[in-house]
DNA sequence: TTGGAAAATTAACACTGTAAAGTATATTTG
DNA sequence: CAAATATACTTTACAGTGTTAATTTTCCAA
């Protein structure tokens, strides 16, 4: 019986199914809508089988919201390439801003919701880490002449908070509703790249 | 009794009196952990009583969303006696922040929620009408010399989305664990605070 | 006083996360 | 090989959630 060898085959990594299986559901419906009952019945096993795999939910969402940082960083890496670094820097909030429209649900998990945080104390290690490339960029900068009246770490902070700021109020579809029925924008979608491209160009007068 | 002479004072006007205390709820516990239940055993009715005065929980969500507005509008108004553009736009910018830390429950209804617009379609007059408010400032600093090379909305959409996207991360604890450990800027509330002042002189810049 | 409308309640449905207890299955030991 | 034990999984159950339909109470006018 084929779904029969399958399931023992899964049962080696029954760990990752679960994983892959909530996956699946989260990105297909979101996570509100990812119970740890139909994550059991994607996997064909029953609901309190995944407690003996995660805590609780709060476990795998966090799971998720690693998932996330990882895929996001592997877009981040194929910026590596570019030596100027305000280009970097530049291409960094393009990626950034893609990653987060394609991916809106792991977005909302990796820096809008609390639960992935409640299982870590005190140490968030994906976000640090993402933010020590920002900051390194930024320094980088530095050295080629920008911003170099402004404290590293302050100035991070601050476009992290723009790109985030952005991101999340086009995701939730404010951006959209604030730019509707207005004569001088007509295109909703070109609203949030002008704005990111308002910002550069904010950014590149700092020089 | 006075319980029950009070609770026919409140029967005359039960829709405010269910909304005033899912806003007394709302506001010690957190929105998820506001129930329709717990709110109908607030004011010592049924739970189904309820969806006599509100059609969902969506509903009364919204209502406590249209009360955040009216707070924040109620700050903003304070603002109006100051006559130079710039400096209000600033103070604009330090009593968002201060409304978004001080009510974060509010906050994160009226701008990270979904629920409360789900009852409102296509038309967000509070968050259009704050826009509004913002754009008018913006252009004001522009007839003043301040980002003239701007366009005005996208300028706005971009002090939004600052503004936004600090407060939120302040909020969701992201800046404090970004900031820990770090030599340089050891008094977190000040991160936050100082990431604002570093918006401030970008801005400056541009005039 | 009675009839009908309005207001509120009880009961019920279909969910949710999660803990405790019970049952197979596999593995080790005598 | 048979019995004991450990592992893996399931069943049952609890305390919640939003919400609907049917039922009861309350009140006011004829």
């Amino acid at each position: 019986m084929g779904i029969k060898e399958r399931k023992i085959k899964h049962k080696e990594d029954l760990k990752q199914s679960i994983l892959d299986a909530a996956k699946k559901l989260f990105i297909k419906d979101g996570y509100a809508a990812t119970s740890i009952r139909k994550i059991a019945a994607e996997i064909e096993f029953s609901p309190t089988t995944i407690y003996l795999y995660y805590k609780d939910k709060a476990a795998i969402s966090h799971a998720l919201h690693q998932e996330g940082f990882k895929l996001l960083a592997s877009q981040f890496s194929i910026l590596a390439h570019i030596d100027h670094p305000f280009e970097r820097l530049k291409a960094m909030g393009r990626t950034y801003m893609q990653f987060a429209l394609e991916n809106n649900d792991f977005y909302e998990l990796m820096f809008n919701r609390e639960e992935p945080l409640d299982c870590v104390d005190d140490h968030w290690e994906e976000g640090e880490q993402a933010f020590r490339i920002l900051l390194m960029v930024v320094q980088g900068c530095q050295e080629a002449g920008y911003f170099k009246q402004f404290n590293a770490e302050s100035f991070a902070m601050f476009i992290w908070g723009t790109m985030h700021g952005l991101c999340t109020l086009k995701i939730k579809g404010h951006l959209d509703h604030v730019v509707k029925r207005k004569m001088v924008m007509q295109d909703i979608d070109d609203a949030f790249t002008h704005t990111f491209e308002t910002f550069i160009a904010t950014l590149e007068k700092l020089k």
